[in-house]
DNA sequence: CCTAAGCAATAAGTATGACTTTATTGCCAT
DNA sequence: ATGGCAATAAAGTCATACTTATTGCTTAGG
């Protein structure tokens, strides 16, 4: 994980701003930092560099480290979608969710287009896979296989935003399933979408591999979204938060 | 470009580094900055940590600053973008005007159903006004009021996510403006999909939102991957030409 | 002869103090 | 009231000394 006293410092200074501890508009002093911390000038001056990248805080002199708005933040930056996980994760896992909803259909038509033979057969094999574990109730190695499959949708649609994406479903999988929101047996007809997508990529059929897509991830959306209605508590927490040790680096 | 040293410095090495002047693996050393840029050691670092934070490198000790895999970098990052697109503005306008496809239908449909009345209303006036301008042939004014139509919908939209892609869109139609690439009177259908999604949004049809705005950003794809291959080289547009891919504006 | 333990060199990471720049604030004169 | 002119406060920059972790070599052990 990054560097050691730098990072953890930003880790509760992110969490902070993101949680509104520290609200748009208000200023932070790096002596302050330094003291509250014990760390010393060029760590504390580092750590707001970072938090600047993100677009969270900008320095102005005579008058501090301040706030910015909260839509100027960088909302794709991975480090501040865990802070707003942490802070509200309803809220955010909503804004994913539609933003997955947007991006999948148009990377599978993409992927259909532009997929390399070995990409395309790899999906058709985990699509296969999924038919197996989801008939033995093997919801973990279901998920991974889930996982890897939009994964790999998203890599093979050529571009590089798109496949930037994949935490973003990661993490929404992950939460689906340690939510218990999945049955016990994955619905068969999420489980046809993802044959019938792999098939379509694999042949070049770009609008039906869209399609089909499309209504994959609407139904991933309401269950969603009626995951989050009905679990105004969420609990526990399956180790989603990633506290200890800095998931994804990649 | 804020922050006077740190961002020239910043703004230098992100640009070669996006450029592939140092490519992935490859090693930078602080005080080989030091030296390039006569600047000092704080300096050096911090904008170390700006790179870092965008996932352009990361630092590891007794080795140096190692530039990262690009499909590591943070691709939704503004600066990014920016140096990506002084790179080869080719391959990233292709990639944003793909991600612009992608989202701004469900924008628009998410703006149906949750945009206040006073930004429905701005939405319809703003059609308006660009069907006038349009007839005028004032193609700054149409597409000042481009901009801020699709600026608004993003915001509408409820998702920050979603708001915070209007540099994107905002991008790709100032491009097609510098480049000639509309005619001289903007396509009427684009013109009346815009007063269509207004109407759609201010009445709250989600579906036909959502499905007008795909026509919009299925067209506007096309035109631009029309002039992208059509014009390699960027020049000052004789006369009216409109390219046989000619696509009306959006 | 090859593996494993230890050591030294190196470059990032951290700390500290001095100095510079810049924008705000408030006073003063117009 | 308006305009400009200091005083000031906090970020920004610089220089240097010290710490830590990694790598690669060297040597001890099997």
């Amino acid at each position: 994980m990054g560097g050691g006293l730098h990072g953890k410092v930003l880790d509760v200074l992110g969490r902070e701003i993101a949680a509104g501890v520290h609200p748009p508009g208000s200023v932070l002093r790096t002596d302050e930092m330094e003291q509250r911390f014990g760390i010393s000038r060029s760590v504390a001056r580092e750590v707001v560099r970072s938090l600047a990248s993100i677009r969270l805080v900008v320095g102005r002199q005579r008058v501090g480290i301040v706030v910015r708005p909260r839509e100027d933040w960088n909302a794709f930056d991975p480090q501040l979608i865990r802070w707003l996980l942490a802070a509200d994760r309803t809220a955010q896992l909503k804004t994913l969710a539609e933003l997955r909803t947007a991006v999948e259909p148009i990377a599978a038509a993409a992927a259909a287009l532009r997929a390399a033979d070995e990409d395309a057969a790899r999906l058709v094999a985990l699509s296969e896979r999924m038919v197996a574990t989801a008939r033995a109730g093997d919801l973990d190695t279901f998920m991974a296989a889930d996982v890897e499959f939009h994964r790999l949708v998203l890599r093979a649609s050529g571009n590089e935003m798109f496949a930037q994406l994949h935490e973003v479903v990661e993490e929404l999988l992950r939460w689906r399933t340690g939510h218990g929101l999945m049955p016990e047996h994955p619905r068969p007809v999420a489980v046809r979408l993802h044959c019938e997508i792999a098939e379509c990529i694999r042949s070049g059929d770009r609008a039906r591999a869209e399609e089909a897509m499309r209504e994959l991830v609407a139904e991933a959306l309401e269950g969603t979204l009626a995951g989050l209605t009905s679990t105004p508590a969420p609990r526990a927490a399956a180790g989603i938060t990633a506290t200890p040790g800095d998931r994804s680096f990649n």
